[in-house]
DNA sequence: AATAAAGCTAAGAAGAACCTTAAAATCTCC
DNA sequence: GGAGATTTTAAGGTTCTTCTTAGCTTTATT
């Protein structure tokens, strides 16, 4: 996840970039509308920051030419200015927040991590041979048939595709999907692993879930 | 790669056991202080998982007997405490690391492959000549064709990978793969070297794993 | 060349891991 | 509180892995 700083005051930017980084974000910094707007042409970044009072372009003017051209990159707004009207026109403007100078650096990380959710989001679809699912409308589609599943059934399915291509083993599944510690005595994965097996199979030999002996289960395509 | 967890609770031992077999380690189990002084002192191996509140010698006693014994292998604690007093003592008895628990079973996975990485600049990748093999997804790869390998064969493989070059002795793959001691009156090493050369030679005549007469094994590239 | 030692390989027994089904326990919604 | 759905446990059957055995081949030594 890479994120784009426009900020000019020194403090706040490397106060931000240390903290960001700390959360595994990759993070540029540019100290001025201008060159905020270079950055934002030439790299893809999955967020920017974006100060109101900023030499060169201002905030606002930046804001309109990131959605110019025709970029849905989530921008947050950082403010010192309270009043309705700047939030307004900073919304109008095409930022999908703002946040309101001084704030916690753990309010401001919430709000990132919402934006990137709805941003994930748009492609909430997630496929595997002729399996589909819709993490929001919680279908399912095997082939073109719809298949109903169950609330574990449809977790197990979701972690599994997730990971396609690696295996999962029992112990993982188990702590992702159930939510479990130390329960080694169980065979509620043998169960969901056959439930699942016979409603997406459409009756076929094998399985588009393969068992690895000893270690766990892996998704792959055909 | 051989681990040993010294642990009362048999839940969490368990626990460990078999998420740490499902990653293609060898794992042996003490349940007190002494028995893990006793096993330690007898085998070699690779890491070890400690717990802080122990019958018998105690985790941190355990602990600086090992080191005085000259040994360096990595020794990472388990414990419930959460005192900073004690990760002091813990790190200062010669412990490489430390985790709390209750703990995540990924976490304290990826903690123990930072201990063996360091100690012998290990990827999650392993290769050697046409063949490649994967830790993650437990995939093995000849050439471009992927390998169905069983457990033991993994695990076989592996430690003739990590050593490539180095002549494996028996006793040691006896030791390192299987959870045993060198028992002269088997030939099951024999029988999985034989496994994978079937395996992974793709029909060649010579193996790249090749046979020192009365000592062992080593893998090469050719 | 004979002999012994070590390793190779195929076949099969023992055991572990997994699959499948059914029934019990739990949850949900009227 | 009860009916139906979901989740979990339990158990027997099946399949695959692991390990042993035994006969055969290669290598080393005299």
């Amino acid at each position: 996840m890479r994120i784009l700083i426009v900020e000019d005051e020194k403090g706040i930017s490397n106060f931000l970039k240390d903290g960001l980084g700390e959360e595994s974000f990759a993070v540029d910094v540019a100290a001025d509308g201008n060159k905020g707007l270079e950055l934002s042409t030439v790299n893809d970044y999955d967020l920017i920051l974006l100060d109101w009072m900023i030499p060169g372009i201002s905030g606002i003017e930046l804001c309109r030419q990131i959605r110019k051209s025709n970029s849905f990159v989530p921008i947050i707004f950082l403010t010192a200015k309270d009043t309705v009207s700047d939030t307004v026109f900073g919304l109008e403007a095409g930022a999908n927040d703002y946040i309101k100078k001084p704030f916690k650096f753990e309010e401001l990380l919430a709000r990132i991590r919402v934006q990137l959710r709805t941003k994930e989001g748009e492609q909430t679809i997630l496929k595997l041979g002729n399996v589909e699912m819709n993490l929001e409308t919680h279908q399912v589609f095997s082939k073109l048939r719809e298949v109903m599943l169950t609330q574990k059934e449809f977790s197990l399915l979701e972690y599994l595709i997730r990971n396609k291509g690696k295996v999962c083993t029992r112990t993982r599944i188990i702590e992702h999907v159930w939510d479990m510690h130390f329960d080694s005595d169980t065979s509620v994965i043998d169960v969901y692993i056959n439930f699942l097996r016979k409603k997406l199979d459409d009756g076929r030999e094998s399985s588009f879930i393969h068992t690895i002996r000893g270690v766990g289960y892996v998704a792959r395509e055909e």
